[in-house]
Order: C-alpha cells, then structure tokens, then sequence
DNA sequence: GAGCACTGC
C-alpha cells in the first residue's frame, strides 16, 4: 500500500521563499519499483507519474493552506492524480465532494473517464462529470467531480456558498477564458465565508505568482493573525516538473514578409534535411490554412521523390468531423504527415508524433469595442506564452524542434509575456447578467482578477436594463431577470424564448434558439458557394434567415433525421443533430420555468414580433438614396450591409433586424430577418420611444 | 457578391 501524508503526520520538507509563498523543494522519492519489464498495472502507471512524487507534500499544503497553486508542465499527471490523493486522504468523506474545473467540455469527459477508470469505478458513480446539458452525477454516491468552470458557475445560483464541496480544484487557469476569471472572483469572496474550503488553482509559471498575490486578501490576512486555528491564508506556490521532451528554438535571421511562405518552404526544408517525425505548423485561418495546403500538396506532387512523402492535412474547428479526424490517422511507413492548424491545436487537441512545429508567431485574436458595440477578429501577434505553449508540442514523444518564422530579438521585445485576458476582449452580457444572478450588486467594483474596461461593464448594464432584465437600480426583475438569468443562452436569445409564451410560439423560438446557438447548419463550401446557394433557395423564406431555419429544420425532421437529405441539400447534419438535442434541452427548460409549448402553425408574424423582443436593438432601416443596398442601425446610425450569405442579399426590405454583425471591409449583417416597425415601439417602447 | 481563431452556460 503506498503511503501519503496525512493529517497529523510529520510534515515533509517545505522551504520558504524569499517572497513569503511556499515552495516545496525536494519530496521523498516514492519507494515504489519500476520495472521496465511487462505489463505496467493502473498503480504502477500512476506512480510513475511526475505528480506522484509531490504526493505528501500537496496534501500537507492543502491541509494547511486555503490556497495552493500548483505550477505543473503538461504531462506532470496533476488533473487526474491530485483528486485522487485527495480522496485517499479523506476530504471525500462525510458526503463532501472533491471538484475539479476545466475549461472545456471534452476536457471534463476525458479526464473523468480517465480517473473512473483508475479507480475502478463506473462513470457516474463515485467519479462523475457535469458540462452544460450532461449530468454525469450521483448525489450522494459521486465524490469526486470535473465540471466546466461554466457550470461551477451555474451552480452558484443555487448553493452560493458551494457548501458540499471540502476542495475545488481550477485548472488550466492560466488560459484565462472569461468564466475561470469569473470563478476565480467568486471563489475568493466564498472563502472568506468558508474557511474551511480549501482552493487548488493550476496555473503556468508566468502567472503563478498574480495568482498568489490576488488570492493574498489583505483583509483575510488581518483576521489569521488574530485567530491562529485554521488554515494559512498565505497561498502556497508548488512547482511541479512536466514529462515534456526539450525542444530546441531555431529563429528566423530576418523578419520574414509573407509566414505562409516561409512557413511552406521551412516545411519543405524541414523534410530535406531532418530525420523523421511529423510537423505542426501554427498559421491564423481557414484561408491561410488553404494556400499552404494548396502550395504543399502541389510541390510534393511536383517535385517527384524529394516532397513526395509529405502528407498534408489542414485542421481548424469549421472543418467538418470526418475532415479533422484524418489529422489522427497513423503516419503510414516513409512517410511524413504534416499538419496546418490554427490554435485548435495548441490547446483543445493534442496530436501525437508531432517532433517539428513551425511557428508563424500569429493567431486571430477577438477584440471588442464597446462604443461600436462590435466584435470583430483581427491577426495579431501571439504572447511569449503561447510560442511556448506552441513549441512544447513538438516535444512531447522525444526531444523536438520548433522553428518560429519571427526573429528572436522580436521575441523578447516585442511580443507580451501573456495574452490579454479574454475578459479585456469581449462583449459581457452574459458575464454581467450571471453575476448580477448571484446577487452582487456592484459589478464595477467585483473583485477582478483583471478589470474589463468599464465602458464594457456600461454597455452590458445599458444592454440588460433594455431588455428589462435590469431595473431602474440595476437589480435583476422579477421575473423577467430572474428566467432569463436561468436559460443557458445569450440573454437576447432568453429574451425572445420568453416573450415566445406571450405570442403562443414557443416551438418555432425554441428552434431558432437552437439553430442560432450553432456555428452554422450549411456545409461549409470553399468553392462551391454555387450549389450552396441554389440549395439554400429551396428553403428560403421571404420573411428572412430565421424563417428559413424553420423550414430546414421541418425538412430534416421529415427525411426521417437522414444523412443523406443533408448531403444532398448541402445541409450539416452533425449541426442538425446537434440542434435536435439542444432544442430537446431547451424544451426542458422551458417548461421548468412555466413556458407553455405552443406552435404558431406557420403565423410567421408572431415569430418574428418574438425574435423581435429580443433583437429589437438591432434594427435597421434600408438607406433609400443609396443604391447598394446600405442600411442603417436605429440605435447608432451605423452602415451596415446584409452578408451575401442571407437569403435576403439583395432582395434589401425597408426594415430589418439581425442576430450578429462581422466586420470584414465593411460591417456585415448575419441571419437577418424583415420586420414592420411598429413592432419596435410594441415590443421596446422604453428604447424606441423618441422613433 | 463573400466569410467565420477558440471556447462556454
């Protein structure tokens, strides 16, 4: 049986640093034997785990400290090991439970599969999982749980204080997406109502030491000192080493003008000259992805025996299924895949064999501005944090190369330690209403890790007491505030499902909701926007995209849900699959909050006065001296063009509202759906009563 | 007449 530290035991050796964090230096190595001989059972796997050897002393901090933060490299085992440890150490007992976050969902499946099995158990029993729409729970059985910090968050609403869980680990907090901020925030203030919680937050070495400062509350800090029991509130720093392969650096000598370029002749160099070992190369999108594609594929054709081993597969997240799946196929014998990515792979999936990665130093990075009220993606140049992320990948198999096409001297001066955090990126809609939905009050003044620009915090306020989810002393309404905060969707979206009661339209609006919280239904058509179009047409309505969603969706369901009425209607079957469970879902809801399901019978009328209750701040009127079908916002008297995706390009109706907006070289107006405009003053009188 | 990095509730 191997031993840990518990409670009471002699505490392993700790040193202090010279900042007043925690730094465990050396751990008892585990007397555990390797054999390099046969079959390696479950127990022998886990310790032989970098993490494994960490095993006391992670215990002993926990117990003594309210706050770890583990610095771990990839492969150190802590996502699956550390709920595990502490488990065996008791914190699972008396019907608490042992929480660990991920940012995303496949995540969250992965590793609690991973741990049933480690443990022996089934999934769902003593080990489960939560992601939105998928309760993978037992209460009062399961005692170890990975969750999204999104759900964390949900849950929120109802237990504020989180009451039966003993230890909530967060990791992959150094990725900073909006709800780890957000989750780290609430976590904070629920300590200093629970004491006895005790926080494990996973964080990379840059970040490592603003995590320990923001969890160093002054105030708590004054209470320790007078009340000696209890644990320290000093947060403890623990470093853990990875099992990475290293990866040596090469630079570009000078700048480069063109990265696909570069990055298809560093390939092609790649597989002249080096042994082999497949190859990652980072580039932006779908259109860089395709001229390197395009130029790769030619020249291992072209040039006879020399590229000719090259297998290039492109992959980002609009490709669909099938496509990304290649990615993972065997290298077959002699030859060398290489793969075009965006940052899909740098993060949410992880390909083995890679051994060469090529770095462009570049990704499309969402900005937000809160005057425009417009999010839009723009390349820009990477952090110093992610190169890192991005090199690490070619070592995790044996010691790899990185190639970045930037110059070193560029990356130590010009590129940022770390990103901007998503929060100082984005629209907070859904982030203000959640966290008025917990009852504070004081968005501006909530402890941050990092501030978004109040402006932004303005513009969501202004957003949410429109809708009339906000009153007169931006408190949430009953019970408008209230439902919408419930539904898992955009607030605008809530909105309209709940206005849908009213208007006895509740099917069509919990369909459009699903459809809208998809990518898109069509196949994506890189060169053949032809036959896209000509399929479009059969469902297109003259009421606007929304309508036309009705009609695809009612022709799915007639196919019989048939693959093959997608392909031939260039329709994506895995989103209409997708949109069938999320609607049945919805359809949940909506009846838990007292919505009546009611179909309209083809009143398309009151299914667009509904999306109107919604979206009535993106109304736009039809510029009638301008000839090219430019309209303008009502709110902000901006040009606005529909996209020519919309089946209403160039059919240009006087009135119209739309769900979102890109900016390409000009601001495109997507699903875009007609409207009388005395709906406006119905359904908004409070916003449109100067109109 | 043309576009969508990646997530999440």
């Amino acid at each position: 049986m191997a031993q840990f530290w518990k409670p009471g035991a002699d505490k392993p050796r700790i040193l202090e640093d010279e900042d007043g964090g925690v730094v465990f230096v050396s751990a008892a190595l585990s007397s555990a034997p390797t054999s390099g001989f046969g079959y390696a059972n479950i127990d022998k796997q886990r310790q032989r785990l970098p993490i494994y050897k960490y095993r006391n002393a992670i215990l002993y901090l926990v117990e003594t400290h309210a706050t770890t933060i583990i610095v771990g490299e990839t492969g150190s085992g802590k996502t699956t090991q550390i709920p595990q440890f502490l488990k065996e150490a008791g914190w699972a007992e008396g019907g608490r439970v042992i929480a660990c976050t991920q940012p995303r969902r496949l995540a969250v499946q992965a590793v609690a599969s991973r741990v049933a099995e480690e443990l022996g158990v089934r999934l769902g029993e003593d080990v489960g999982y939560t992601i939105r729409f998928e309760d993978l729970t037992t209460s009062d059985v399961t005692k170890i749980k990975f969750l999204t910090d999104g759900v964390l968050i949900r849950e929120m609403m109802e237990d504020p204080l989180l009451t039966k869980y003993s230890v909530i680990m967060v990791d992959e907090a150094h990725e900073r997406s909006i709800s780890t901020d957000v989750v780290l925030g609430l976590l904070k203030k629920i300590q200093r109502r629970r004491p006895e919680l005790r926080l494990i937050i996973s964080s990379a070495t840059i970040e490592a030491k603003s995590m320990a400062a923001f969890f160093l509350d002054r105030k708590g800090r004054q209470r320790v000192e007078t009340h000696e029991s209890g644990p320290s509130k000093e947060p403890a720093i623990l470093s853990v080493e990875g099992r990475g392969f290293n990866v040596r650096i090469h630079y570009v000598v000078e700048a480069v003008a063109d990265y696909v370029q570069a990055a298809v002749s560093t390939v092609l160099a790649i597989n002249d000259q080096e042994p082999a070992g497949d190859i990652l190369v980072f580039l932006t999108g779908e259109d860089d992805i395709g001229v390197a594609v395009s130029l790769l594929t030619e020249e291992a054709q072209a040039n006879g025996n020399k590229s000719s081993g090259l297998i290039v597969f492109p992959l980002y997240s609009g490709l669909p299924r099938a496509e990304q799946d290649l990615v993972f196929s065997p290298t077959p014998r002699g030859k060398r895949k290489v793969i075009i990515s965006t940052n899909i792979a740098e993060t949410s999936l992880t390909l083995e064999g890679i051994v060469y990665v090529v770095d462009s130093g570049f990704s499309k990075q969402r900005f937000y501005n809160p005057i425009s009220d417009i999010e839009n993606l723009v390349v820009a140049p990477i952090s110093k944090a992610s190169a890192r992320q991005r090199a690490g990948r070619a070592g995790r198999v044996r010691p790899g190369k990185c190639y970045r096409l930037y110059t070193e001297e560029h990356f130590i001066n010009e590129m940022s330690a770390e990103g901007i955090p998503e929060i100082q990126r984005s629209n907070l809609v859904s982030c203000v209403i959640q966290i008025k939905a917990l009852g504070i009050d004081n968005i501006l003044g909530f402890g941050w890790l990092a501030s978004p620009a109040p402006e932004t915090m303005i513009r969501a306020l202004e957003v949410l007491y429109s809708l009339g989810v906000l009153d007169d002393d931006a408190k949430l309404t009953s019970p408008v505030g209230f439902q919408v905060a419930e539904i898992p969707l955009e607030p605008m979206i809530s909105k309209m499902i709940l206005s849908s009661n009213q208007l006895g339209c509740s099917e069509e609006i919990i369909t459009i909701a699903a459809i809208l919280s998809l990518q898109s239904i069509w196949v994506s058509s890189r060169g053949a926007y032809k036959e896209l179009d000509e399929a479009k047409m059969r469902f297109a309505a003259a009421e606007g995209d929304h309508v036309t969603f009705l009609n695809v969706y009612q022709g799915f369901l007639e196919s019989g849900k048939s693959s093959q009425w997608c392909h031939k209607n260039f329709v994506n079957y895995h989103a209409m699959k997708k949109a069938v469970e999320i609607r049945e879902q919805l359809r949940r809801i909506a009846l838990r909050l007292g919505i009546t399901l009611k179909s309209c019978e083809r009143d398309t009328e009151v299914v667009r006065k509904a999306v109107t209750a919604g979206f009535f701040a993106n109304a736009c009127r039809l510029d009638v001296y301008s000839h090219n079908g430019m309209y303008k916002t009502i709110r902000g008297s901006q040009e606005v063009h529909i996209h020519p995706s919309s089946v209403l390009f160039r059919v240009n109706p006087k009135w119209v509202i739309y769900h979102s907006i890109v900016l390409t070289d000009r601001q495109y107006m997507r699903n875009v759906m007609t409207i009388d405009p005395s709906w406006l003053t119905d359904v908004a009188p409070h916003f449109y009563q100067h109109q």
